[in-house]
DNA sequence: ATCATCTTGGAATGTCCGTTCCAAGATGTC
DNA sequence: GACATCTTGGAACGGACATTCCAAGATGAT
């Protein structure tokens, strides 16, 4: 072995992603991307291929890393409708404020770029829907299975969920403010629970 | 008065509109817009201004002639809970077959895209969303009145029917079908449906 | 018919894009 | 220490981009 490389390509890969995150696939440029990651273009053609596995590679590091935790997170919590509450309470707050206020989901980013033309990355939109959804139904199931749901609600309300998770996450770019999305999260779970 | 337009603006910025709305602001270029519109660049320039006033305008007219009409229809609906039944079938309809299939919402759009760094373009955006919301505020509020909506139901509720929209126009340009949007509609509203 | 004025087509400009190429340098093996 | 092999920096490429410019043509007013 004569020479290895002189960079961390997770590394690299992990500041490729906030860039593709943040400003999308279209309007970050390869010149942007190495100026960023401190790289030449060379080396990100030898590490990472094209700009089109560039980007697949972030969008793929980004649903493994930013996005499934939390979902596993969710599908096991057997609080029920409180790690639903809790669920939505934390994406609110990461889209309004921190580090990545503004940004947004990249994978609901994707849905409205040219890059969702990409059957490759159509294809990751639809299993991060599903999976997403999986969650969120089975979060529900728990709090089914505990009465803490009203009457005739069951699983099912997790394709509303879904949705209401991507409209966020959508929302938070034009700088709404976390009251009004947080105020239409508690209104529709207000919907789903049990009058007391 | 020497010498008049050859062509008529109004019908060149409905093609342009098209473009910006399936491709997005950023994919499309200016050479495209030419192309389809059949004008030659100064034309485009002399007429529109820069590349930035040309898409607000088409976001413009897209507010103007395809969103606004059906929300002012839904706001003034006097059937309440039908009337919004109705609508989401039509925007369902529309996102998922005929001529505009998998183009998703222009505004909608503009949220995930570059565009919406723009400071008069996030204007229109957090207009159309408060329009929105109104028109089915005014539907839900109707629906109320005719003692349609079950216990504890107000029109707050509209801020959960506004992003579940955004979240169908989302999706559908994942190629996400007809049937699975549809259902977290009718699930959504069953909920806030009175018993029968 | 003349003229001033606007539109129009096409060429031209300079920048930025993604991508490739190559020489120079670094590294592990023998 | 010599060699083979990989990485690296920087130059180079062709194409596409937004935008501007200008000469030619068309038009209405006089």
């Amino acid at each position: 072995m004569p020479d290895i490389k002189h960079f961390d390509p997770d590394v690299a890969l992990e500041r490729v992603e906030e860039l593709f995150w943040q400003r999308g696939a279209a309007t970050t440029s390869i010149q942007a991307v190495a100026t960023t990651t401190g790289l030449n273009r060379s080396s990100l053609y030898a590490t990472f291929g094209d700009k089109r596995d560039l980007y697949l590679a972030a969008l793929r590091r980004y649903v493994r890393v930013r996005a499934e935790p939390a979902l596993r997170r969710l599908a096991q919590d057997e609080r029920g409708l409180p790690a639903i509450r809790e669920f939505f309470a934390e994406l609110i707050e990461a889209r309004c404020s921190g580090a990545y206020a503004g940004w947004g989901c990249m994978i609901v980013n994707a849905h409205a770029g040219a890059e969702c033309a990409d059957p490759a990355v159509q294809t990751l939109l639809n299993q991060h829907f599903e999976y997403l959804r999986d969650a969120l139904r089975d979060a529900l199931d728990t709090a089914c299975h505990q009465d803490q749901v009203a009457e005739g609600i069951t699983a099912e309300a997790a394709d509303v969920l879904t949705l209401l998770a991507y409209g966020v996450n959508l929302r938070s770019r034009a700088g709404a403010d976390a009251d009004t999305l947080h105020h239409a999260v508690t209104v529709t779970l207000a919907q789903l629970a049990r009058d007391l």
